[in-house]
DNA sequence: GTACTTGCAAAGATTTTGCTTCCAA
DNA sequence: TTGGAAGCAAAATCTTTGCAAGTAC
């Protein structure tokens, strides 16, 4: 899966560079999910932006997320849809990584490895699919909740 | 990933030995279920359910696919939100794959793979997790549809 | 200045709930 | 007979759209 774009580049930057005007919104917007230490839904991403800009519309944060999805810069997840059917964002990192959802306790944990990349590799060749986006979630007990 | 439940039993076996209530509403959706080519969402079903029977309820198909999650005998998915926000539900089979959906034509092809289910023993080892389902969906280009 | 973006209000899409009546076991 | 299920209407949740006003470049 080759991947031009750098990806440790600051969303702010690789917006700039492809065009697109950088409003005040879209600043703090894209700094909030930066900085984020979980994923975020649209309803969390606007009232944690609410706190540096009251006037700052729920309409802005879709319309932004949008836009990010659109550019490949924020991926989309479900998490399993463990409470309610709203979607999860994250900046993109260099590395496709799989989301493990506890049914118990919530907690969401990363795992990377190279079978995955290796997966990925396969489905390529194999059904000459060529992949822009992946997601693997799984849902299951934690260590700390397995019975 | 122990599964002591036997996959190829019908649904509506397995429903009734564990206790569940056939309706006639419940015989009829499982049975298009079941029989699907492809993967139908809440809509889908009850379109094709009304026509067999025209009073059975959109909030039946939802009740119904709700209780066939619960006990784990059926999948969610997402398709990569080709098209709207809606589920989509298949009948659990006895080996997980994954979805490939492309974002030119929409064609959803099924993938199955031994470095997946490796993926999963992986994921199930090294964090101790204990998966009940998971879910892999690719969106790009599929080999009719590469640029 | 101009085209793109925002805010606001309203609508749209999907799913869930409350409650009464009905029916499977 | 009786507790669980279905139907109906209404609400809840999440997201998108239309349009006037504002703003980045």
């Amino acid at each position: 899966m080759p991947e031009s774009r750098d990806l440790r580049r600051p969303l702010e930057q690789e917006l700039i560079s492809r065009g697109v005007r950088m409003t005040h919104q879209r600043r703090l917007l894209i700094q909030i999910i930066q900085g984020a230490d979980s994923h975020l839904d649209a309803l969390a991403l606007w009232q944690r932006a609410r706190r540096q800009d009251p006037t700052l519309n729920k309409v802005t944060v879709y319309r932004t997320l949008a836009m990010l999805k659109k550019y490949g810069l924020v991926d989309e997840l479900d998490l399993m849809h463990l409470e309610g059917g709203r979607h999860y964002y994250e900046a993109r990192t260099t590395r496709d990584h799989i989301h493990l959802a506890c049914i118990k306790c919530g907690r969401i944990q990363e795992f990377e490895s190279s079978l995955f990349e290796k997966l990925k590799g396969q489905i390529e060749r194999e059904r000459r699919f060529s992949i822009k986006v992946v997601r693997v979630e799984a849902g299951g007990f934690c260590d700390r909740c397995k019975p």
